[in-house]
DNA sequence: CGGTATAGCTTGTTCAACAATCCAACAAGT
DNA sequence: ACTTGTTGGATTGTTGAACAAGCTATACCG
């Protein structure tokens, strides 16, 4: 599952202090799985008192859990109207994708790019055992895997919790079209062809087969969004 | 001044709706202030009932601003102990310039560069002109100036919010230092080498120029750091 | 001196109230 | 019919007070 630790930057000293999490935190984890599972859809509005109720947490909790999931952006807060999961524009999906490829091309054209490989590997793996079986849901899970696997052989935490964040918020994109296989499936052999290109050690072109794969990935959901 | 909008993501429909800020935004902003300025020092306790009291809101309302500049890693909580100006270690500081490597060095090199330039070239002549007057804290301030106009040069505003948050977070390493003019100064020149070179279109060298640039600003804050 | 209870303070969370604002429905005027 | 007030109900924004839970330091005891 994706999900952003934006909470308590790890305690100055103690690399092993046990922390439960605080209630606001329970209710964010509990709200992105809902987002991100669909449950709750795009564009939906969260009624606070309907939620209290729901989450069994005072108005003043759920709030603070807002925040959070606001600063991940996966809420919206409209104010005096409510709060509601945001919903992705053409535009939106253009700015993530700008990102996408700046990030995620440098990393796998750099040098440490065969860290990653490991982890690129399951993801590849994952992909298509879950495409066999159908589950298109889980192929994206997978996918979205092998994308922070290039990321995270850059060995820096913040890299990762923002693309944690932004695949999150892609997700949201995701949700909105029709058909998740013809979304995932091109790009399942793909992933297996960078893999082999950084086994090699063929840094530019990796990122070059990237960076068309990525600018293909952003017409194909860009058209399958503005149908609705 | 660096300030990260983390909060009202535009209103779904509208690009001509005026907002009022939130009294929690109010709070987050003012506290950002603070801290950024080095009024709040790195590693300061913020108490609740005293905040509450400095700047006349409820506890719950500062809690909500909380929460925000915790999203922004401002702050830091810890449980049932309070909220403290983050306090950025060593490797922070390599986390983060791991990050500023990779993104700076790629947009630096990206073929869009060029669209930086004039925004570059005031922060250059800023900087220049802080210099000239010792005011080294506003050199700092140009110099971020001028990096954000690289990674600006994409056009993502993503990328523009992640790498205001970064700078917000590596001036807590900055205040750390005792000698702001060692920090800076090398850079004053190095900025205006840049701007030569991306005129010039020099790509590949610009973007290697900006890595070694980089590698040798981190070593000179961690070392500054370490005598502390 | 080291360990442990105790007390005080701060944070975590809830609840209830009121103010500000939005929204839909209705009334009135052109 | 179409716009323009007006009004009332519902929701959010913010506050204050209360209590529970958890830290911290002091004082106490072996």
């Amino acid at each position: 599952m994706v999900d952003v630790d934006t909470q308590p930057g790890h305690g100055p000293s103690s690399p092993l202090r046990l922390r439960r999490a605080s209630t606001a935190q329970l209710v964010a984890d509990a709200l992105r799985e809902q987002i991100l599972s669909g449950q709750l859809r795009s564009g939906a509005q969260c009624q606070e008192l309907q939620l209290t109720a729901a989450l069994g947490v005072s108005r003043n909790t759920l709030r603070e859990g807002f925040q959070i999931l606001i600063a991940e952006r996966l809420l919206v807060r409209e104010a005096h109207r409510g709060v509601f999961v945001r919903r992705l524009s053409a535009a939106d999906v253009r700015d993530i994708y700008a990102v996408r490829r700046l990030l995620e091309c440098a990393a796998v054209a750099s040098p440490g790019a065969a860290r990653g490989l490991p982890e690129m590997r399951v993801a590849v793996d994952d992909g298509h055992a879950a495409a066999a079986r159908g589950d298109w849901y889980e192929v994206g899970g997978a996918d979205v895997r092998f994308h922070l696997a290039i990321t995270a052989s850059v060995g820096s935490s913040r890299l990762d919790r923002t693309m944690r964040a932004l695949f999150a918020e892609l997700r949201l994109a995701f949700q909105l079209t029709p058909d998740a296989r013809a979304l995932h499936e091109p790009f399942l052999d793909r992933n297996r062809d960078l893999v082999t290109l950084v086994e090699n050690g063929s840094a530019d072109e990796a990122g070059a087969e990237l960076a068309r794969y990525l600018d293909e990935a952003e017409n194909m959901l860009l058209s399958s969004l503005v149908r609705r």
